[in-house]
DNA sequence: TAAAATGATTGCAC
DNA sequence: GTGCAATCATTTTA
């Protein structure tokens, strides 16, 4: 489309809205002492358009020249108002509108993933509860219950705070520069709507815009804010494997409760739970522990190691009995004067063997004292087992006693792995 | 100091 | 989500 034909439609759609905007020109016209007529107005604005065709054509310099010396003419042309008045409203009826459509867009997930995250770490939100909910959560398992956890604790405490206190600072910088440029923008647009149409959505589509380029700085910070949380995080669990055995009590009550339980030795969360508690212990570390122990009670007595009357002597069952290895060894408490007892009686007995598949022989305990009394046996309200789940699968693991099997107390000496 | 013990982690299956 | 099995990394023991 050559110039002289884009002039002329623009042209006939001036025409065509000149009706649509009389009303706006109203109040205008009814200050002016004569209003032109129909073919004096169409006369004008073709005057009007052909100026700012022309200028089209010419070179920055030429047009800055002719804008110049005409500006003054054209800002006190009583049919400025008019025209901006058309012009902003072809604007927003054609590209604004288009751009509108494509900018509405929904939030980001990336951003939202990065929201969830810090507030999840406790860097964004409150700080009440946020970090140091986070951290302790992080150091429940660090530590162990080790009383040294608490100087971790406070440590990853320290350092999320850093980093917290740095996000919100460049946060703060980000919006502080955010609603600065914004200003300092729409006072531009608003100066330059003297000189030249912009409609009100321009400007908002402008603030739309800079927001937007703002938002990738954000994004960018909370990215970075993330993975120095994520890197502090991961320092802070490797720190894990700088591990602390359990107290000697932690662990007798552990096997006081594997052994009193070995037909099914897989505590309830309630079972865990106090057990935690009486061991100072977080629950998943109980039940690492009983993982643990399963799988290696097993192993050894698959290997033999365990095996009640092996050569070996000393299955982790029976250290139930005779009571050696897994911290059972040197106890001064009740334990010991089983361990007593079961020496004196002259080796193993089927009770015996009962009492380590958790059917405890009341002659026993009553002989010796000792009952599991730190655990409640199963199905009495206390520390109860899982529902007998697995037991099918560890049924093969309790210890199958043979009549010709004994134990006798020199078993004692060999610790359960010895055998390798 | 090497070997054993032990708590924690990871990958997989259910 | 839980448990198993293998493995790692550290601590303890002889």
């Amino acid at each position: 489309m050559d110039d002289q034909q884009r002039l002329m439609q623009i042209q006939s759609n001036v025409a065509a809205m000149n009706n649509s905007v009389m009303g706006q020109q109203q109040g205008y016209e009814n200050m002016q002492p004569t209003a032109p007529t129909d073919p004096d107005r169409k006369q004008e604005i073709g005057d009007i358009l052909q100026q700012i065709m022309t200028i089209t054509d010419q070179s920055l310099d030429e047009a800055q020249a002719r804008w110049v010396s005409g500006k003054h003419t054209l800002n006190c042309h009583r049919m400025k108002p008019a025209l901006f008045s058309v012009l902003c409203e072809i604007k927003e009826k054609t590209v604004l509108s288009i751009r509108n459509t494509q900018e509405e867009e929904p939030p980001d997930p990336q951003l939202m993933r990065l929201d969830n995250m810090l507030i999840a770490e406790g860097v964004a939100g409150p700080e009440k509860g946020g970090g140091s909910s986070a951290a302790a959560n992080a150091t429940a398992a660090a530590s162990g219950g080790q009383p040294d956890g608490a100087i971790e604790h406070s440590d990853y405490r320290a350092k999320l705070a850093q980093i917290r206190q740095i996000y919100h600072t460049e946060l703060e910088k980000y919006e502080q520069a955010c609603n600065e440029f914004t200003t300092h923008v729409v006072n531009l647009l608003r100066e330059q709507s003297r000189t030249r149409p912009i409609a009100p959505k321009e400007i908002e589509r402008m603030v739309g815009i800079i927001r937007k380029k703002f938002s990738a700085i954000e994004m960018q910070l909370k990215q970075s804010t993330c993975e120095a949380v994520m890197i502090l995080r991961s320092r802070f669990l490797d720190a894990r494997r700088k591990r602390r055995n359990f107290s000697k009590q932690a662990t007798e009550v552990l096997n006081e409760y594997f052994y009193s339980h070995l037909s099914n030795p897989y505590p309830s969360e309630e079972a865990k739970e106090e057990l935690a508690r009486k061991c100072s212990i977080t629950v998943s570390q109980i039940s690492n522990w009983f993982g643990n122990k399963r799988i290696r009670y097993k192993k050894n007595i698959g290997t033999g190691g365990y095996g009640i009357g092996s050569s070996q002597g000393g299955m982790e069952a029976g250290m139930y009995m005779n009571l050696n290895g897994d911290n059972y060894q040197g106890g001064d408490n009740s334990v010991n004067a089983l361990r007593h007892v079961i020496s004196q009686s002259g080796g193993y007995t089927p009770d015996s063997v009962a009492s380590s598949a958790g059917m405890f022989d009341p002659h026993l305990q009553q002989m010796t004292g000792y009952r599991p009394v730190v655990i409640p046996p199963p199905g009495t309200g206390g520390l109860d087992v899982e529902e007998d789940k697995h037991e099918e699968n560890w049924a093969g693991y309790i210890p199958q006693m043979n009549q010709d099997d004994e134990y006798s107390d020199s078993n004692d000496e060999d610790s359960p792995n010895k055998t390798k």
